[in-house]
DNA sequence: CTTACTCCCGTAGTCCGGTACGGAGTCAAG
DNA sequence: CTTGACTCCGTACCGGACTACGGGAGTAAG
């Protein structure tokens, strides 16, 4: 048979901590199965695997909010639907890039200003937050 | 006289809300005006400023009580610890980038396959997350 | 003087993704 | 049969950056 773990042994097998497994179930993200009259409930693999699915979309930037959408088109026949979602997430990820590129940019500039400073003048990026300076 | 506002114009001539300048006030981030005897605080230009600081500081990716480590250093006379400061940032701005990244190119992938995705086989973007093949 | 707006101030609530706690029940080893 | 680890369950709390609320006081316009 296959192997049936306790809510602990789940938390290790899926890397995460028992609480936060707890956490998803609250959140309908994670099935609870039955319990055996005041026993201890059992999980399976296919916990597992959902638990990775929720991590890992997390890793591509989804909020809890949206893998709860995502699972809705958990049979994989709703492709058009998870291509909407994905593309949405896309670009606000491109979004956040190309702001975090800016970002980089100026910081990097100030840093290596600081750097070359002697201390004849005031410090460059002191400066630029003092006066609204920034070139973003 | 230079100007002297009340909260409110403050607010508007910063561009954040009232709230946000109470806020920063408990927070020691901005200096609140003595009021005169049971009036209304004044505020000058110099408040505007520091708001700004504050705001553009957080553009740049520090976090309020890293803001408050740069106010410290307010008079510009402590360039070396302000560069400290900000290429520890860039340093994290520059990992976030790459993180991002990474994450852009798996989600563009995924995106154009369930585009091209002729309803033959299973949603790219599902299947990835189900069976954990992301290749982060 | 009244009305309407703004300010003052403290406290409390929001969102997000968890983490912590505590008392009771269950289970397996020794 | 006891001990100790684990589970169950509800509730409360965390950090970060605000946002909202409510009652009383001050102020500006008509």
């Amino acid at each position: 048979m296959t192997t049936q773990s306790t809510i602990g042994k789940l938390a290790k097998q899926a890397g995460v901590n028992v609480e936060t497994i707890r956490f998803y179930q609250r959140r309908g993200l994670l099935e609870e199965p039955k319990k055996p009259l005041g026993g201890i409930r059992r999980y399976t693999e296919a916990h597992v695997r959902r638990i990775r699915f929720v991590r890992d979309a997390q890793e591509l930037g989804f909020s809890l909010d949206e893998v709860a959408e995502l699972l809705a088109l958990e049979d994989g026949r709703n492709c058009r639907e998870a291509e909407r979602i994905g593309s949405k997430k896309l670009a606000t990820v491109r979004e956040r890039l190309a702001q975090l590129k800016r970002v980089e940019r100026v910081l990097a500039v100030l840093v290596d200003q600081c750097h070359c400073n002697t201390g004849k003048v005031n410090c460059p990026l002191i400066d630029a937050l003092e006066y609204d300076l920034l070139p973003l």
